[in-house]
DNA sequence: GTCAACGCTTACGTAAACGTCAACTTCAAA
DNA sequence: TTTGAAGTTGACGTTTACGTAAGCGTTGAC
């Protein structure tokens, strides 16, 4: 009876919730920070297909590591402005942005990596000499493929 | 006089802040923190090279990432063993998990860059369509460029 | 009739690594 | 003698993105 896409249907705080993965503190908290503006019906909270975009597009920011003040400038020019081309070009230059950072990011973690395999070989080279039973062996591995499952991608980006 | 290389020679908190590009603040604080445990003429802190050496060490294990807690555990190691073998074999485990990380997180980068390239394709086509004009280009770079020239890791690698 | 599930608001807690006062002492140079 | 530089110990502030209650109202299921 009722199309769940059609323009005019609304969600509830849980619904949008379980569809990505949120927490009702979450979206909350995205509305004290100016983020969201859903309706309300009394006190409830009711989204619409717009807020649903937007919450989209805040999901999307945080996952390339955008801060959601960040991510508020850029949802407040898409309102502002809503024919769209100042705001695709201001959106474009902050994600160019991103990717220069994040770039420059990749950059750090090679050199500290370079550093890391320094001190390890110099570690297993004396290890080898002084103690070659003590060496930890990659077995490793499995405890670092599992914890892999899981959302690294938050950590990594900065929560 | 005073050869600078004597094991016997001190420092105080400011030499060692310059030395090292860090705040006297930040020695306090790891000192609060029980990384470090220099000795003291009446109020002063006197640094051994002892100290020094400990403070390399911190700085490096920032520098790769570590957090101020598992440098600690490593430094622990270090002392109450000091011959030298079991607490190597932790270190070692500890820097290839650290390494493991990294790469995981060049892996979350990595994604958030493809999913970035692919949002600056879609609104760099439609804007050149719409109004090319606003096209930003890559002149940002000069901005880029100047930014990069400080220190990055810190910020990357979580501070 | 009542209990659980869901919703609300307000407000404090968390983690990390310091920065930033305030309020002082101590020392060496001018 | 004064003043300026450097040192000290607290203690509170900062940032980000929420988590975690506390305490209350509403509603559907049984």
């Amino acid at each position: 009876m009722a199309d769940l896409r059609r323009p005019e249907r609304t969600f509830t705080i849980r619904q949008l919730c379980n569809e990505f993965k949120a927490t009702p503190r979450a979206l909350r908290f995205y509305e004290d920070k100016g983020l969201l503006n859903p309706a309300r019906e009394g006190l409830n909270r009711v989204y619409s297909h717009k807020d649903r975009v937007r919450l989209q597009l805040i999901l999307r920011g945080k996952r390339v590591g955008l801060s959601l003040s960040e991510i508020r400038e850029l949802l407040d020019l898409y309102d502002e402005n809503d024919e769209g081309a100042a705001q695709m070009a201001r959106s474009l230059k902050k994600f160019r942005e991103r990717a220069n950072a994040l770039e420059q990011q990749r950059e750090d973690i090679d050199n500290a990596l370079i550093e890391l395999r320094e001190a390890c070989n110099r570690l297993e080279k004396r290890l080898a000499e002084i103690r070659p039973d003590l060496l930890p062996r990659a077995a490793d591995y499995e405890q670092v493929l599992r914890a892999r499952l899981d959302g690294h991608a938050e950590a990594t980006l900065g929560k």
